[in-house]
DNA sequence: CCAAAAGTGTTTTTTTTACACCCATGG
DNA sequence: CCATGGGTGTAAAAAAAACACTTTTGG
């Protein structure tokens, strides 16, 4: 809520003020693994850990803006349409920094393969590693970098977001591995193809454009992201109820 | 993320102050209609105007402890295991609230029926009205209302939060009741019942119990939560493709 | 006996799955 | 001509939808 009491005036003194950070949880899906950027620490606490990439927000920014700028300063990417960022959750946890309360907003971003991050500018170079290779971060952001795995192996289901992984136009083999990826699962070809096709405003097809995959094969068809936001029908992930655990 | 800096050393003026609250999205279904739970401004900015239940982040409380002690001051409920409570998303616009900048962590609770909130002490009283019956709200709550019901929704279709409307042990009809309001659709009550009953770990009898509901009737059995957060397979919401706009 | 709400059964339709097969390309 | 990846077809199985019908209660 925005600045309120139960008192009757306004009171300066009824907050306590806050840092408020953005963390960015920057995924990418190269050669069939789920890639993560991560920016190594130069100073205590948790010196020389990985840690995900963020900064704090400006006076006048929204938090979005923030993970923008942030994403922008941290990829070097110039992009216009920028890449799909999306709010996570926020995390509060008092003694989640032991040097100050911190409040931090973190925030998904989908990138298209893996531009290497060219540092552009003061910041610390970030690098893409493989999702779960590093041991554990700094802080609590193991713990954010699950969640935001989580949550963008749900959305794949109902949400046209697998997109965001591909080039401007790309393959359906191409959106099979992203969902092959993130889910660690095979799944059937032809079966995908259907699916992705029939459910509408996802995909759109790129006429007469073909790119061969791999150097060999018959070359595929290109596609573009469609103007859908949600999958109708939705693309269930199979369920693995009789599985070994 | 953490307080961090990418210059060198720790730098106490870095970040800006910002005051942190949260704000209250609290839904229940009253006799097949949603209710929201709000409180109306006693001064201004938006003098007269509803706004959702909220207040500031002690300094040694995460948000999700401060969502729950407001929740318990604003309806006066001592719940032990206390409602669903789940973040919904931050807001953070400069210019949100006209007097300072606010950043606040919105949530979503969901109740079983709607007990009148008694005032808890020095809050100010706060009212069940129907959802969209008061006009614009205060700030931008009219906007976090609507996400919050988006996203119940959505949950709806694939995590057990239905149950979190009900109370303690319920019938079915009550729980179709739950999704029929929130979705604004009419289900078939015996394929409801059959997908409520095949998504396992949903809901789960209670043995020889039975309530007459509205009066008349063949008496219900009783149902209680299960034990299952997500549901598999999901209870799809029924698509609305060749519908009328 | 009637109305109302719960609960069961069954047929039809649609969707999903599994898998066989054909196509185009590089080496 | 073979390996590799793209693309189509299809039959069997499973799931969803539609709707008729039975049960148990209060009036």
């Amino acid at each position: 809520m925005p600045a309120q009491d139960r008192t009757g005036g306004y009171d300066r003194h009824a907050y306590e003020p806050f840092a408020v950070t953005v963390d960015l949880a920057v995924l990418t899906v190269r050669d069939g693994v789920l890639h993560v950027l991560l920016v190594e620490r130069g100073q205590e606490p948790h010196i020389g850990r990985w840690a995900l990439p963020g900064g704090f927000l400006l006076p006048h920014e929204s938090a979005e803006t923030a993970a923008r700028r942030e994403l922008a300063e941290e990829t070097g990417l110039a992009d216009v349409a920028g890449p799909h960022l999306e709010q996570l959750r926020t995390y509060s946890d008092p003694g989640r920094d032991p040097r100050m309360r911190v409040v931090s907003v973190a925030f998904t971003a989908l990138l298209p393969d893996a531009p290497e991050p060219r540092g552009g500018g003061d910041a610390a170079q970030a690098r893409w590693l493989p999702y779960g290779a590093p041991g554990p971060l700094a802080f609590d952001h193991d713990r954010i970098l699950a969640d935001a795995h989580d949550r963008v192996g749900a959305q794949l289901e109902y949400r046209s977001v697998a997109t965001a992984f591909c080039p401007p136009e790309f393959t359906l083999g191409e959106l099979q591995q992203v969902y092959e990826t993130v889910w660690d699962t095979a799944l059937d070809r032809p079966n995908f193809r259907r699916k992705v096709l029939a459910t509408h405003g996802f995909v759109e097809p790129v006429p007469g454009a073909a790119r061969l995959t791999g150097g060999r094969g018959k070359p595929a068809a290109l596609y573009r992201a469609g103007t859908a936001t949600t999958l109708h029908p939705p693309l269930l992930r199979p369920s693995r109820e009789g599985r070994p655990a």
